[in-house]
DNA sequence: ACATTAAGTGATT
DNA sequence: AATCACTTAATGT
């Protein structure tokens, strides 16, 4: 880990860990780059490694047997993936699929460290509850839009969580890939995009949306 | 100029 | 809200 990662790090979760903890992070942990559009854990895979997300943002897709997927939440900077958490109660399998939705950063630490930290860090327990909590959160969360928004209101929170993530108005996305992470169809998609911009709540383009109220 | 890909739309279920 | 069938528009070669 170079001056520049643990300087990322530390940033991002220095006032959370005991600096003991932060210097065995940067002794086991390994970074590793991704870039927007890499899968970086497949469902089905054996998790070994627990992920921090130090920069960038993650998608994180639900897949049934078929092939058919959905976008549960995204995960900002800071943010860890949970499924990799419960790697620590032994071998388990992704039952996700996590998509860099940006470049990212990733903090990647072996799972056996997991239970040695727990005993010995107050702040690596409490980083870990507060994650748990977090991640049931947004899972809620996203149960609620899926069963209590119409498509016009779950599509908009969308494109409102890809302004907030991006930190831009401007979103490069296809119709077609918003159907695939909302499961519906490209027509749809369209349909009601076309309804949003005619009330002035965003802009069409070719590859591009432009996000006028958020 | 032609082919390909993205987006728009009416009709039907 | 999904699907089909078709059109129009933007882009790549």
């Amino acid at each position: 880990m170079n001056q520049r990662e643990r300087t990322l790090l530390e940033e991002n979760y220095g006032y959370l860990f005991e600096p003991e903890l932060l210097n065995e992070i940067v002794e086991s942990g390994i970074i590793k780059q991704k870039r927007q559009g890499d899968v970086i854990i497949e469902v089905g895979e054996e998790i070994r490694f627990m992920i921090l997300l130090v920069n960038g943002s993650i998608k994180i897709m639900r897949e049934d047997q078929e092939g058919d997927e959905m976008l549960l939440f995204f995960l900002e900077k800071g943010d860890t993936c949970t499924m990799s958490l419960s790697g620590c109660l032994g071998k388990t399998q992704s039952e996700i699929r996590a998509i860099a939705e940006q470049d990212a950063t990733l903090l990647m630490i072996p799972v056996q460290k997991m239970a040695e930290w727990m005993k010995q860090y107050t702040g690596w327990m409490n980083f870990v509850f507060t994650s748990y909590h977090e991640r049931l959160h947004e899972m809620l969360q996203s149960i609620d839009s899926l069963v209590f928004l119409n498509l016009h209101e779950r599509l908009f929170n969308y494109l409102k969580d890809k302004v907030k993530l991006h930190h831009t108005t401007t979103l490069s996305v296809k119709h077609h890939e918003i159907a695939k992470d909302l499961h519906t169809s490209r027509v749809v998609i369209s349909r009601v995009l076309k309804q949003l911009e005619k009330e002035g709540k965003i802009e069409l383009h070719r590859n591009r949306i432009e996000v006028k109220e958020f």
